[in-house]
RNA sequence: GGGCGGUUAGCUCAGCUGGAAGAGCAUUUCCCUUACAAGGAAGAGGUCGCAGGUUCAAAUCCUGCACCGCCCACCA
């Protein structure tokens, strides 16, 4: 084995060891319970970001820790077709070529999107198949593949049948640059700086004007009212006055509206409802007309002619210049406000009117938030359940159509003449193109030309996966089998996007809900707080990461800080620490592996801990396990690796495999055999028990542990999960007595500049018979680890001038050390010890001294009290005995 | 405007079903002791954001406040 562990080594033999013998693939089986998480489907477009490494390293280390549970865990990989994302990302390319979409017509375009997704849509597959993670590839899926598409078809008309998709003239958020429409979760608010706008609306009877406040002028040609609040008193008798709005020869009326903030601004607010969101909500519920007076291209419409046809910002400047002009305009104010843009390209949202299909969600959300009431989908954090019921409160209908090319196709078919013109008969949802039109009996059809909303086909991603619409629910076995799927694992920005549409459509053609738990992981962000973005340029390639400090460095490092629900900031020194922690194991393997020498094959079978520190650290192993097991169980998986690095670290390496040493060393056959037996056992089972985390390290070393190919991931284990010994709390305690009278010695020899090679005596002073056996019997720990030649016990000893002391485990230790003992520095340090120990007598005498603490603490804590109160006393009396010995 | 988090050692964070302040990194001293210098040993470093309250006892529970951050919402 190399000195070092070389990450590059292994990793790619065994995820081609997994890959290749189908360590991960899952078939139904009823004999075993399944465990089942989908995987959230990557982007065709993307590759591997912090985010995705942290969101898959976990579903990882769950799917891993329920296989050697005994589950039939089952992870399934996929990828999604990404809507807009994709095609904006394929015409850029194409226009590098100088080939323009639409000269290339709705065909050809898709050809080419598909040549691009074949090329280079499995980039990120790769890259997943590189972070180690089981997942059963035979059932790799795609949004568009068949059987998505066939599902996505279905469950569309199925939802058409019901009467819940419509057609409808609403206003949509539009994207002027992707030219479609957007739902309202696809859009962000950003903080921009803008202009204010005020402008004079004067009265129709000539009674003088109300001054209204804008951020967008060009949009007062389509204003239809003058909105004030109910209960402003200023405006309380403009209600209901007309008005003859600026620029057009249309009379508007003041109303009142709620929503109206009489604090801001003028306190009088311009209502368009045809390109406000929030004017069409006040449009509803007053009866206003709509005027449309932008297009879809961002152009001017249904206005007089000296503004037809112009852009929005031609429009802005040529308006305002106008109502300047016309004496309308009162005064121009910066303003800071939010501006609604593109997710995905980040170009200002247009509300404007437009033909879309929208799905009535009314129904299904009351049913989503009823199982998330009922528990029957559970949140890790629990916090989340609160705002996602909230969102499903307020949810609005789901505008499900997008004006792109690339996606599923929306499955209705118009009726049309010889001219391809359309008839009155009704559209038709179908699977394939009809036939023959049931009302009029033609046979001419044209297909909707819009496309489906990305998610629609994400939401359906738990039932499409197990072939969801390719037979009857009752004969799916894929389905009946998997289906709800376990747990869900993803950000929690995508909480409302995704999640929650999952959640409605399975309750919808399932009656179930898609997935017992939901995980939401946090963001990773950079080590100022920030979030990782190309612009920012902060952005920490994870492929980068596992070239320089391995892929269970990444893992390890990113399961650590994945508290549930929260954001972490992650850095190159968290991952160094991690690749330290590998290299510690490695060594310490290598450590156990090279003592074993040729028996290594036969250990750690039968454990027999006869010495204290063999029970000692069986006792510590087991109680880790134990709380290693729980916290998987409930997916805390930072607390799980945290757990492991400290027992493996602190308590295996830096004191039992120290211990070991002295046995090791010995001639004595049976107790080197003895201490092999526990130290291969632990390592083993610790490896199991890490190998969730850390596959590829794990693997390595157990391949090697157990002489044969086999992976640890295999192996089925109930963790030793319940098996603390009934000697563990005496065990601990002694050992405690001997842990402090190490560091305690070492402590004096380091503060005395006692060099590491020097071997001291230690006199031990004897207060307790117990505590003497104690280290009696263990007295070759204490010469081993604080390099001591000769132990001797005396009662009432001859304190010595040339002696340090310290007070440890109960004892009053001498350490002769002529020549080499400065008494005024060993006089500094005792009397900081003592001032401690004073520190701990003040507290306690203070607790000890109140009333009410003796009648209403529980017994054991006043104990507790007293015995360091004792403690502390002795250890002060015992060192003033000395200090006033030297005087 | 509503909702949710955070504030603990120089930095990143644990601890929060209440009973002596923890880890990693950074830092100081000593050590290349044949598992590991990507290491070991020892040390220094914190009135746990502020103010109240509950309690024998509060980093931990409650109430305010301050600052930071996120999400949602129809402030033009």
């Amino acid at each position: 084995m190399d000195k070092v562990y070389s990450p590059q080594n292994v990793e790619a033999k065994w995820s081609r060891f997994w890959i290749e013998n189908k360590i991960f693939s899952s078939h139904v089986d009823k004999s075993k319970k399944p465990f089942t998480i989908i995987i959230p489907p990557p982007n065709v477009t993307g590759s591997l970001h912090m985010g995705h490494a942290l969101n898959n390293t976990l579903q990882d280390v769950i799917i891993r820790f329920k296989k050697m549970q005994g589950f039939n865990a089952l992870w399934v990989p996929g990828t999604d077709h990404g809507g807009i994302a994709t095609q904006s990302v394929v015409e850029k390319l194409l226009k590098k070529e100088g080939i323009k979409k639409h000269e290339l017509g709705r065909e050809k375009f898709l050809e080419k999107m598909w040549e691009w997704r074949n090329k280079t849509g499995d980039t990120i597959l790769e890259q997943l198949k590189r972070l180690g993670c089981g997942l059963d590839w035979d059932r790799l899926a795609f949004t568009m593949d068949e059987k998505r598409s066939e599902a996505v078809k279905k469950a569309f008309i199925e939802l058409f049948n019901k009467g819940l998709i419509y057609r409808g003239k609403r206003i949509v958020n539009w994207c002027p640059s992707c030219a479609t429409a957007l739902a309202d979760s696809e859009v962000e608010y950003k903080e921009e700086k803008g202009s204010l706008w005020y402008i004079k609306y004067p009265f129709s009877d000539g009674s003088g004007f109300l001054v209204v406040a804008t951020t967008r002028p060009e949009t007062m040609l389509g204003d239809t009212a003058i909105a004030v609040s109910p209960d402003d008193e200023r405006y309380k008798n403009f209600v209901g006055k007309t008005i003859d709005l600026p620029l057009t020869d249309r009379k508007i009326k003041v109303i009142k509206d709620y929503a109206v903030e009489k604090d801001f601004a003028t306190g009088a607010l311009k209502v368009t409802p045809a390109h406000s969101m929030a004017d069409d909500a006040i449009a509803k519920r007053n009866n206003l007309d709509y005027i449309e007076v932008i297009d879809i291209h961002g152009k001017m419409i249904n206005v007089s002619a000296k503004y037809e046809g112009l852009t929005i910002a031609q429009a802005r400047k040529v308006i305002v210049e106008d109502l300047e002009e016309g004496g309308f305009l009162e005064k121009v104010e910066p303003i800071m406000h939010s501006v609604g843009q593109c997710y995905r390209c980040q170009s200002v949202i247009e509300p404007l009117m437009s033909d879309q299909w929208f799905l009535n969600v009314s129904g299904m959300s009351k049913k989503a938030i009823a199982a998330a009431q009922k528990e029957q989908t559970i949140f890790f954090p629990s916090s989340w359940k609160h705002p996602y019921i909230l969102w499903l409160e307020n949810i609005k209908d789901w505008c499900i159509s997008r004006q792109i090319w690339w996606g599923h196709r929306i499955p209705i078919y118009y009726c049309v003449d010889a001219q391809g013109v359309r008839k009155d008969c009704p559209p038709i949802a179908a699977m394939e193109k009809p036939n023959k039109c049931p009302v009029c009996g033609g046979t001419l059809f044209e297909q909707d030309s819009d496309v489906l909303d990305t998610w629609f086909s994400s939401a359906l991603w738990p039932l499409s996966l197990f072939d969801w619409g390719q037979k009857e629910n009752k004969e799916n076995q894929q389905l009946n089998y998997y289906y709800p799927t376990s747990i869900l694992v993803t950000g929690y920005e995508i909480l409302y996007l995704w999640v929650a549409r999952m959640v409605q459509f399975g309750l919808e053609f399932m009656k179930e809900v898609p997935f017992k738990h939901i995980f939401l992981n946090g963001i990773v962000r950079d080590k100022h707080g920030k979030k990782m973005s190309k612009s920012l340029g902060n952005v920490v390639d994870p492929i980068e990461v596992m070239d320089k400090f391995g892929t269970d460095a990444l893992r390890f490092a990113l399961a650590q800080s994945a508290s549930p629900g929260r954001d972490m900031q992650i850095s190159d020194e968290s991952f160094l620490a991690a690749r330290n922690f590998a290299n510690k194991i490695w060594n310490a393997s290598r450590f156990i592996i090279m003592n074993a020498g040729d028996e290594l094959k036969n250990l750690g079978q039968n454990i027999r801990p006869i010495r204290l520190c063999d029970k000692w650290i069986v006792a510590e192993f087991y109680q880790m396990a134990k709380n290693v097991k729980g916290s998987y169980e409930v997916y805390e998986i930072d607390v799980a690796a945290r757990q492991l690095y400290d027992f493996l670290w602190t308590k295996f390496c830096d004191w039992y495999i120290e211990l070991s040493k002295g046995r090791l060393a010995s001639e004595d056959a049976a107790a080197r055999k003895n201490v092999l037996e526990i130290l291969v056992f632990i390592l083993k089972e610790t490896l199991k028990l890490l190998s969730p985390i850390m596959p590829f390290i794990t693997s390595e070393i157990w391949e090697i542990l157990n002489s044969h190919n086999y992976s640890v991931c295999i192996s089925q284990t109930d963790f030793c999960a319940n098996k603390t010994p009934e000697y563990a709390d005496q065990v601990l305690f002694h050992m405690s007595i001997l842990q402090d009278i190490i560091v305690n010695i070492r402590s004096l020899r380091s503060q005395m500049n006692v060099s590491p090679a020097v071997e001291v005596k230690a006199i031990f002073n004897v207060f307790d018979k117990t505590k003497q056996e104690v280290v009696k019997e263990n007295a070759d720990y204490i010469k081993l680890l604080a390099k001591v030649s000769d132990i001797q016990f005396v009662k009432n000893a001859d304190r010595q001038k040339n002696s340090a002391m310290c007070v440890a485990g109960g004892f009053e230790i001498f350490v002769p050390l002529e020549g080499l003992i400065d008494i005024q520095k060993e006089k500094e340090r005792l009397q900081k010890e003592i001032d401690f120990a004073l520190v701990e007598i003040e507290r306690t005498k203070e607790k000890l001294a109140n009333k009410k603490f003796l009648e209403r603490a529980p017994k054991t804590e006043i104990e507790k009290i007293q015995s360091r109160r004792k403690a502390a006393q002795e250890k002060i009396d015992k060192i003033n005995a000395n200090l006033a010995f030297w005087e």
